[in-house]
DNA sequence: TTGAAAGCGTTACCAC
DNA sequence: GTGGTAACGCTTTCAA
């Protein structure tokens, strides 16, 4: 293999026989300030040296790292399996790799929230948070990211109107469970059961608060309860579920995910119930995974993608301009009905 | 908000009343080459200033990035709702936080591979890649890397013997092929249909070889026969399954991914075929969102999470240990038979 | 243990 | 346009 000295500023400078300051204009295009000719001879170098700004040295100088992190609070070590984080991962690193910025990404449990390494080395110029536990836990972590000094977005949490640098990213998670209940009174739901993991996240709060919103305007004539499975797996929920159908008889189940809708779905069916005339079943997030399910799940669409991408454009644009001139920045949510309601 | 003036090495090291070299010593642990009564002055500055290393400066000093690049060939921009790349990014991040490191991913089209930032600016010190595209086009591209003069490690790949800086990680997708080739054939099947997408994956070319291989061993008795789709979305899979089906009467489907196994399945019962009754489907990768199907599907059970961290692990090895030891690490797949078999 | 100094590569500023 | 120099923060070496 060649040995790789790699090759610097000053070897490109003396092959080209121009100065340090000639190169430099050339490699930023600050035309108007050298010669063609002289382009032409740094062009020349820098093509047959193979030279690369070292990126080191450019984020010592102007102390930026050019990296944005991302932590993630999950109990889960693959948090990535998880498509809602995927999706935000995968819109916020296509925005970041466009413009040469790199993403660190770290999962951590939320206890230990406040010792992963990612927010005590703060090397980043900047942070993306989602976090999950109780919400007085989730506070507190909203408190401790505010007292970094960097710009930070938080996904899904609500607005608490917190310090200057901190940025809510969410989905209107209340509007789309509002819309998802009054579809199910439509249908003629009386009796409905809202299914949620034990874990906490404010988007299984919202989503609540929206939905017991557009039930209660019917009065005593619908009922509405909560059951929760332990964690969201597959087997737990169905589990929950076939227990619960055994016992009492709902029309219509809401599930806090599209994942936990599946199963859910699959307990009626194993009981016997036809989906959608004995029970209805509806969930949340509409990703392509869930798309393939049958009968296929009316769900509340998550603009997943999206909000990654614009949580990199907008920690940015506060990098360069100071505040942000949004602080919370909302997604519409959208129903989409299909053959399970 | 604060103003952030960063404090350094030197306010410490005034601030504790020490010279540099024992801030150092003290951050670094190097004991005995320092007394306690230094060691806790030194500590007790750090704590007040809040001192932080700079990473950057570090990085410069000795020249290393700490971080390792991650290319993903694929057309679809929001790649990582490919669970088997969010699971190899997954095991790689989690790796890879855990020792400071951080990871710079970035899709690209395969027309584009050379041409992508990440791999023009050079900046991380290794570099892991999943390619696709048309067989030489994947050849070029293992060539230009195995040029860059990093460690760079290969998913999904055959071993090309190439240069010493290339490590090969895949999975033993032949011989899992193999086992679910010889399970169809104890299942009785006689018409086996293998249906691909139309972009070249390696891995899809492992599985074709391995089922054809296990199948050929009973001569003229059983057939086999590759469909193509032109892409992977559910619809269009269904739509080449259900053309196919209306024509032709195989008895089993084996599908290059799970999706696609969904996908073919619906195609059969939509058309009224049982499964696995009248016809039996198997897929690949048994990755959480595929467990969920109705019947539960026959898969061959991808280590994917397990590739992308001992992809971290090499490759930080061979950073510090010159080449490495193992070139080509294959894991192994595992035949998992459910109910759709 | 210490203090001083050099060097990593880039960039900005200066006087020419 | 040039050439020189200083600065970013850290680490190592060397002599004391």
């Amino acid at each position: 293999m060649v040995s790789k000295t790699n090759s610097t500023i000053r070897d490109v400078a003396a092959l080209a026989g121009v100065s340090l300051m000639t190169v430099t204009n050339v490699v930023k295009k600050r035309k108007s300030t050298y010669g063609r000719d002289a382009e032409k001879r740094v062009l020349d170098a820098i093509e047959t040296l193979g030279y690369r700004p070292n990126s080191s040295a450019q984020n010592l100088r102007d102390s930026l790292s050019r990296s944005v992190g991302f932590v993630i609070s999950d109990s889960n070590p693959n948090f990535l399996s998880d498509p809602f984080i995927s999706q935000l991962v995968g819109g916020l690193s296509l925005h970041l790799s466009s413009i040469d910025y790199s993403l660190d990404i770290q999962g951590v449990s939320p206890e230990e929230f406040e010792t992963a390494n990612i927010v005590r080395k703060l090397k980043n110029d900047a942070f993306c948070a989602i976090l999950s536990g109780p919400k007085e836990l989730r506070d507190k972590h909203v408190n401790f990211l505010s007292k970094l000094g960097k710009p930070i977005a938080i996904f899904q949490e609500v607005d608490r109107n917190s310090s200057p640098n901190i940025i809510i990213i969410r989905e209107d998670d209340m509007s789309g469970a509002y819309a998802l209940g009054k579809h199910l009174l439509l249908k003629k739901a009386k009796n409905i059961v809202f299914i949620r993991p034990a874990t906490d996240w404010s988007a299984v709060e919202q989503r609540e608060i929206g939905l017991r919103t557009a039930l209660e305007a019917n009065g005593q004539d619908v009922t509405c309860e909560t059951i929760i499975s332990m964690s969201e797996s597959y087997l737990e929920v169905k589990k929950v579920v076939s227990s619960y159908m055994e016992k009492y008889k709902p029309d219509a189940i809401v599930a806090a995910t599209d994942a936990m809708g599946v199963a859910a779905m699959h307990a009626c069916e194993e009981l016997g119930f036809k989906v959608p005339k004995d029970i209805k079943v509806a969930g949340f997030n509409g990703f392509e995974a869930w798309q393939y399910t049958k009968p296929l799940m009316t769900t509340v669409v998550s603009p997943a993608f999206e909000m990654g991408r614009i949580a990199g454009e907008t920690l940015l644009a506060s990098l360069s301009d100071g505040e942000p001139k949004q602080k919370d920045i909302v997604f519409s949510t959208q129903l989409r009905v299909s053959n399970s309601t």
